[in-house]
DNA sequence: CGGTTATTTGAAATACGTCAATTCAAGTGG
DNA sequence: CCACTTGAATTGACGTATTTCAAATAACCG
């Protein structure tokens, strides 16, 4: 359903695979964690051993989440994103699940609050329950350290996510979440965003995470293209003025802890 | 600054009390632990204990909140919130602590991300850090379990307030948020939610919270107490046709999980 | 009582949504 | 290779929700 014209670009070989592990799932996973943190080659193998688990959905799948049954994973290949559905039909995306990225590892779901897992595109998924059981052991290892940050990353993600929801314009919503994208897409040959990255989502989910209507996605889309900040086009993304589309997204500002207020 | 007409309702002592325990301080807290789970008197104690942590904060003060020098803490008395600021002065709340709440259990906060923790009126805290710290103990005693469901709490209200803030109309974001106001307020005498309960927060901050702009929250307000759904007055809320209420907020659908979608 | 802060209301501007139609890209079967 | 289908992207016209600016009350406080 949604991967008609852009189900070519997320399956793209990167050009900075981690060298030397053969199992081709377990590299964008590999890639992402390690930007976080060095992995020794223990931790690598506890990461390949999670292959006996994988699984495959496609397109428009509802994946189970009853955070005590299914546990926590990591979607190995494709996008899929956590939402929630409304009574008339409206849903809000809350957040979006990449390449290499995990969910399930927050106590979301319980069935009542209308909250699901969905495949985006055909998906690959692998549990994760045996990294994370392990709990926090003695001597915290790489491994251990990245799945930390991924926790304080979804946390963080969460509240940009709100403010964008709920104080942005959608020209600063789209900009805002553009540059999260490119931020999460990683580095690019130059270190800093790849100007270019894989964003296979229909404009209909993009506007249902932001709380726009496709329509007005579109115009503010368009508002973007003819400013020359950046360009969306067969599943990439291409930001061509990185420091007008920073300016436009209205980034939070600083603030020191002081007692007592004004 | 914000408690000023607003500044009695608060404190009024509620009726339910946990009785035995002379500690007026820890009377919200106990209160609200006891309602997740059968407190031992052994969980009394524990809970007890963290009076010597004891802190006062006049309001408007931006409590610190480096969550690893800081760690988790109660609010005993008052109101505070979780915000993030903009460089414009725009803020968005993220989420409400009421008297007997907690916040600093999840790894928000990183300086750079705008992210603090303010007082909404005067405001005690203690430091929850010997609870928490313990970890998941071998037999887990009502007070773990209470821990646990908090946390879960506040997960599953922060995707309520994701699906307001991207999905909802102004008066269908008010009326959902006071029915989350008056649950979180416990129950009443009848066990159903409060038909009247304290709701000490100005209509500027209720419109941070909201994303909407304190004129249109206020105008929305007239239409909810024109239609005889609920008042606001002294810092009271008073749910006058919750059913009502309930239709005006928009509930969310349960999903079941299907393999293959549509 | 005077000073300050919150609430309330009016009028005008604008951002955004809805409805409806068209274009475009990609696949499918002949 | 070309009609034909389908889902996504795009655009126009119009209505409505919401914001902004400005001012007037109303509640609280010392």
């Amino acid at each position: 359903m949604a991967d008609r014209r852009i189900a070519s670009a997320w399956q793209a070989p990167g050009r900075d695979e981690p060298a030397g592990v053969r199992e081709a799932w377990a590299r964008p996973l590999l890639r992402r964690l390690g930007r976080l943190a060095t992995l020794t080659a223990e931790d690598i193998e506890r990461v390949l051993a999670l292959g006996v688990t994988r699984r495959r959905w496609p397109p428009g799948s509802l994946l189970p989440v009853d955070a005590r049954a299914w546990g926590p994973h990591f979607v190995v290949a494709g996008w899929a994103c956590n939402q929630r559905t409304l009574r008339d039909g409206r849903r809000q995306i809350l957040d979006f699940i990449a390449p290499g990225e995990g969910f399930g590892f927050d106590p979301l779901s319980e069935r009542h609050t209308g909250h699901s897992v969905v495949a985006l595109t055909a998906l690959e998924t692998v549990a994760a329950g045996s990294l994370a059981d392990e709990g926090p052991t003695a001597s915290p290892s790489g491994l251990d350290h990245a799945l930390q940050d991924v926790w304080f990353e979804i946390e963080a993600r969460r509240q940009d996510h709100m403010v964008r929801l709920g104080q942005l314009t959608g020209y600063e919503r789209v900009a805002h979440f553009i540059l999260e994208m490119q931020r999460r897409a990683g580095p690019g040959a130059d270190g800093g965003g790849a100007r270019s990255f894989p964003l296979p989502l229909t404009q209909e989910v993009m506007a249902d995470a932001l709380g726009l209507s496709v329509v007005h996605f579109n115009r503010v889309l368009r508002q973007l293209r003819a400013a020359g900040l950046l360009e969306i086009r067969g599943g990439m993304a291409e930001v061509r003025d990185p420091a007008a589309l920073a300016k436009a997204a209205v980034l939070p500002v600083p603030q020191d802890p002081v007692i007592g207020g004004p």
